[in-house]
DNA sequence: TAGGATTTGTGCGTATGTATT
DNA sequence: TAATACATACGCACAAATCCT
């Protein structure tokens, strides 16, 4: 079985959680993430703790600074439009390096995706559509099985994560979320035809697309 | 001024000595990395050595099991051609994605790269090729300013230096250095040029050939 | 400028897990 | 199976760095 330490287990749980709330900013850039109270909230001593921040540390979401603390890191919008860029192709990678065969499990969940995407137009909730957005992410990711394109992607995933909720809020969150939706209905399209190919570069596309969002908002 | 505390200078220096020894084989795989005696060489305790650890454990170089010991990590041939067909990518991307202007100081630096690569076609020596082609990979990824594409080419080099070293000796020492040494010249040529593209380009279709030719000592 | 409060970094003793006898 | 040896994981006390008064 794929048992795992007590230890690993809670590192993992641990990371996620931290991840999770830095990605959805309610950890939002600059705050300080006390290991002490953190400690406190999760029942541990500090040294757990220091292992999962000094991950957090590596990849790039808080800078940890002797006598000062561990501080989620700012957003430079110039390094995301860059990090964007190299999502945009390695979206597009996933559809041509080691792609896995398109099984009818697979179609049942992006079907099951396009479902919850439909029912969050009709209560649109922008913490939900990002959270279905992190999901989505990762099951196409899935898509392939070059692990380091797998790691890659979703490690510059949780980087970028945060910009598009800073952003969407200048933006229609009801336009945003049919944005999505349009493109869980494409990408279930291109599954159901077989071709993993063509889900790829939908995603590929769209993430031009939500660049090319985000710079009019900018601008 | 770029001061480090001395605290993330220490971490560096540890990190960038283990990770080399990983590399160049010093530590083979499966080798187990004891934190006290590593402690006792570096004069420091146990604690910032873990820290160490814990970091080339996300990077996948070991992996660490309670009650077990830090073990170097296995080479995977299969993973290890996936993750070749990534970098081949990422070279290629090095080029079209914020491309940096190609000086004098870069085409100085290219040039002084194929002077040590003839040099070394003079007095063959695989622990010194494997070091410049370190070096040298480290001066292509400077080509971009995309950072996160810098950092993810670098990961995914240190990730696969490994299984070039151990296929080198089935090789011929020589003809590989004849090989980098080509490689140089046609990437300074390239930049003499004052084409990024085509120096990314070459360093792309090296890393095709180099996938081709550990591919026919496996079968 | 100096000092105290607060934070992360370090060292070490102990708990816990694993392998071997 | 139990006991022993030895490894990493953890918790805590203290050192070092920073900030604010």
């Amino acid at each position: 079985m794929s048992e795992q330490s007590d230890a690993r287990t809670r590192f993992l749980r641990l990371h996620d959680m931290l991840r999770m709330r830095i990605c959805l900013l309610d950890y939002p850039p600059g705050t300080r993430l006390s290991e002490e109270a953190l400690a406190t909230e999760f029942g541990t001593s500090r040294t757990p703790l220091r292992r999962v921040l000094a991950r957090l540390e590596d990849e790039g979401l808080v800078v940890s600074q002797h006598g000062v603390g561990n501080i989620v890191t700012d957003i430079d919008p110039g390094e995301m439009a860059r990090t964007y860029d190299l999502r945009r192709e390695l979206a597009g990678l996933v559809g041509r390096l080691s792609p896995v065969p398109i099984t009818d499990e697979i179609i049942a969940k992006a079907s099951g995706f396009l479902d919850q995407g439909l029912a969050l137009l009709e209560q649109p909730d922008i913490r939900a559509l990002a959270h279905l957005n992190m999901v989505y992410f990762h099951f196409g990711t899935s898509l392939t099985l070059n692990e380091a394109l797998r790691e890659m992607s979703e490690r510059l995933y949780y980087r970028t994560a945060r910009i598009w909720l800073t952003v969407t809020p200048h933006l229609n969150l009801v336009d945003e979320t049919a944005i999505f939706v349009s493109e869980l209905r494409d990408s279930l399209s291109a599954l159901q035809a077989r071709d993993g190919q063509a889900a790829a570069d939908i995603r590929r596309a769209h993430i031009s697309l939500c660049i090319a969002r985000m710079n009019a908002v900018k601008g």
